[in-house]
DNA sequence: CTTACGGCCTGGGTGC
DNA sequence: TGCACCCAGGCCGTAA
């Protein structure tokens, strides 16, 4: 599943041959995962490609009509889910099963965009429209000061795992890295947020800068689908400590890894060195 | 007001 | 061989 780690390597992939690029046409197939198809296919021909970035778990190609006129600027909102691909190819490559995108590029080469479940999203956001949008995330967890990440966990009354997969506490961190970090930090997912002491929010902080940096160095976790812009597969699933593990002995103490739901997400960790919090005592 | 929870979208993998 | 079921992330409506 493509979260900050894996959407910052297909935006690494992306910008070594898409800046600069116009793209000439756009074919559609199943249209269901955009915002408005024919927007896409009435706005995007002729635009130049100025840049690739990555916002949160988003892919953003910012672009410029040059029409002579004004250089108005748009970005394309790219969602990945947890099955997007997107990549690019010589146009007589064999086309994946559930490609559903395909742009002609300006060097003779296709962005194609593949989704199998079809849980990415595709939208246009216009210049005015696209900062409103993006301010309503949180906090990059690579660009974070540690006093604003505090502030922010400790801002609302919800476990951990639920302020850390929330978007707007923090973008770009999902189910895998929100786990792994957890385990590193040796913090329970269950706990609040608003109860965690000061050298533990600490650690949680530096944890999952570094996760995140070492995900990123070891191009993202291929656990099923996940491919990078030149479809390759990650490798940071082989550093994963308690994702997927249940069952299996913990990399630290060999206790059993377990599973259980928090934030309505399937949630392991390790019931010896992520101790519970204190349960709210029950009425007889 | 806050947070928790269930359902929905889709289709590949699993297990009977 | 077939098929019902589970699960994934984000979003939204509703419950507590």
């Amino acid at each position: 599943m493509p979260e900050l780690p894996e959407v910052e390597t297909v935006a690494r992939g992306l910008r070594e041959v898409l800046p600069g690029r116009r793209i000439l046409s756009v074919r559609l197939e199943k249209t269901d995962f955009i915002d408005d198809p024919a927007a896409v296919e009435r706005e995007l021909p002729g635009c130049r490609i100025a840049a690739v970035r990555r916002f949160g778990k988003f892919l953003l190609l910012d672009l410029d009509r040059s029409t002579g006129g004004g250089d108005a600027q748009f970005s394309l909102q790219v969602h990945l889910g947890m099955t997007g691909q997107i990549l690019t190819c010589a146009p007589e490559a064999l086309v994946a099963p559930h490609t559903h995108v395909f742009f002609t590029l300006d060097d003779g080469r296709e962005l194609r965009y593949t989704d199998i479940r079809r849980f990415g999203r595709i939208r246009i956001l216009e210049n005015g429209a696209r900062e409103n949008v993006l301010r309503e995330f949180g906090l990059d967890p690579l660009e974070a000061e540690e006093k604003e990440f505090r502030a922010r966990i400790r801002s609302r009354r919800a476990r951990i795992k639920a302020l850390l997969l929330d978007q707007h506490v923090l973008r770009g961190i999902g189910n895998i890295y929100t786990d792994e970090s957890l385990w590193r930090a040796r913090i329970h997912p269950k706990r609040l947020g608003v109860k965690l002491k000061d050298v533990e929010l600490h650690r949680l902080f530096r944890t999952i800068q570094q996760v995140l940096n070492e995900a990123i160095r070891l191009r993202g976790s291929s656990v099923s689908d996940y491919l990078d812009a030149n479809g390759e597969r990650g490798e940071f699933q082989l550093r994963h400590r308690v994702y997927m593990r249940e069952g299996k002995k913990c990399f630290r103490c060999s206790a059993m890894i377990r599973r259980v739901i928090v934030a309505g997400r399937s949630s392991y960790f390790c019931p010896h060195c992520q101790l519970a919090p204190r349960q709210t005592r029950r009425r007889k």
